[in-house]
RNA sequence: GUGGGCGUAGCUCAGUCGGUUAGAGCGCCAGGUUGUGGCCCUGGAGGUCGCGGGUUCGAUUCCCGUCGCUCACCCCA
């Protein structure tokens, strides 16, 4: 029988439960910093929570399954389905907005790749109730802090924002019908992954002429001042473009500048945003995007929840935990104890054990050694454990009630009473 | 779901043009005596050579299948 782990799942031994804790403590403190307070849902959902928003050709990536029971269920894919839900049954009764963060461990069924498993932690963090632009930048501004809590800098990544009413008008404006609007969006969005042929044969297929899809990606290179100087007479498009500078405005004040970059060819392949989208990436290009999200104002409604604006974004772990190990930007494994006693003969034990409960009594991480080894030995065992003191228990401390207490690092040695250690 | 690469010790790998008991470094454990770690020396444990089948006197080595890992595609919540 074979008993490894799953295809796609991870053991997190301690040296990788140690990153996993600095990633999700980054976290929750820029979060809090934020003013946003910690939510969570069940792993396991009614399967018909995804379809009604997906439909069913998503089916086919869930982690899904019939219970004991009879009931389809499946493991959350995504959160946003329970964070309606939730914000739903509640949204009443709540001030506005709405700030909730959430840290869900996500499932999906597919064959695992760089950067992508069949598991894997993800940050959500949404504002629900509020539709003025502050609120779009308050999101990407805390995207952006997340990495630089990180200790990553704008030399080492970028946010990539644009608006999805902005290109919307200029598709519109260019030939592209209401129906083929969610397909142009797609094919925009793998402008840097298709050839251009292949994305103008796109846009012609949802209703651009050729002249308009070739005149869609000239303007899909230009600054935002420029495009609106080209096709600011376009209603949609002039309204978008002076929301998305104020978002970017509100940004600069934040000191944050230097992190966001206009990118009108930045859609983002999720039909449900409607507003602001923004994408944080690598700026040497070495990994899939960091961190998506934006404003989504009708979703919430289509999934039964409240009829309220929203926005948010997501953060996986595993992108960013690689990201991290490549820029040498993970923390050392913090030592596990403080103290280790070291007991010379088998006649101090008593003493060692009641030394060892005191101090842990005070917080201290203690250990000691189990077997009866030689005084070296339980040195080296200290060293190993990476105590910061070793004290050491023997007859003559025993016989005065003065441990011997020396620092690892320095090797400096002092003599302490054992009645002091255990009070302070 | 499609295609490429790779599976030898806990880790990183060597090796075998088919041939006795499959190796190294690191790590781990134990010693280097009677109360001092990191360095050093010595010794030890640890491998169904991913699994199954085939060819062969003989397979870790060659062939087929399979599973796993990995990278890319598809897709991306």
């Amino acid at each position: 029988m074979d008993l490894s782990s799953l295809p796609g799942f991870r053991d997190f031994y301690p040296e990788q439960m140690a990153l996993r804790k600095h990633i999700v403590a980054v976290w929750r403190s820029v979060a809090e910093r934020y003013g946003f307070v910690e939510y969570d849902g069940p792993p396991l959902e009614p399967l018909d929570l995804y379809v009604r928003k997906s439909g069913e050709e998503i089916v086919g990536q869930l982690y899904r399954f019939t219970d004991q029971g009879g009931r389809e269920v499946a493991l959350r894919p995504e959160m946003t389905p329970s964070f309606a839900r939730m914000v739903g049954a509640r949204a009443g009764g709540l001030p506005k907005p709405i700030r909730w963060y959430s840290v869900p461990q996500l499932f999906r069924y597919e064959r695992p790749q760089k950067g992508r498993l069949r598991e894997h932690f993800q940050l959500n963090l949404d504002i629900v109730g509020e539709s003025g632009d502050l609120a779009d930048s308050e999101i990407v501004a805390a995207a952006i802090d997340m990495l630089r809590g990180f200790g990553l800098a704008s030399e080492d990544f970028v946010a990539r924002i644009s608006d999805r009413g902005l290109v919307g008008g200029l598709l519109t404006a260019h030939g592209v019908s209401e129906a083929g609007l969610g397909p142009a969006f797609a094919a925009l969005d793998k402008l840097d992954r298709e050839s251009e042929d292949w994305v103008l044969e796109r846009l012609q297929a949802a209703g651009a002429s050729e002249e308009g899809a070739r005149r869609l990606l000239h303007l899909a290179e230009l600054e935002l001042d420029e495009l609106v100087a080209v096709a600011g007479d376009v209603p949609l498009v002039r309204e978008a473009a002076a929301r998305l500078g104020r978002v970017i405005q509100n940004l600069e004040s934040f000191g944050l500048g230097a992190y966001v970059q206009f990118d009108p060819s930045l859609v983002r392949g999720l039909a449900y945003y409607t507003g602001t989208v923004f994408e944080l990436w690598d700026r040497r290009g070495e990994f899939r995007a960091i961190c998506g999200g934006g404003r989504y104002d009708q979703l919430l409604a289509a999934v039964g929840g409240p009829d309220l604006p929203a926005l948010g974004f997501g953060m996986g772990d595993v992108v960013l935990g690689e990201l991290l190990r490549a820029r040498g930007l993970v923390p050392p494994e913090p030592s596990a104890i403080d103290d280790y006693i070291i007991c010379v003969e088998p006649e101090q034990r008593a003493l060692v054990l009641r030394l060892t409960h005191g101090l842990r009594d005070r917080g201290r991480r203690v250990a000691y050694d189990f077997a009866s080894r030689s005084v070296g030995r339980q040195f080296k065992a200290a060293n190993q454990a990476g105590a910061e003191r070793a004290i050491v228990v023997g007859p003559d401390e025993a016989a005065t009630g003065v441990a011997l207490v020396r620092t690892m690092a320095s090797g400096e040695e002092a003599r302490l009473s054992i009645e002091k250690l255990l009070e302070a």
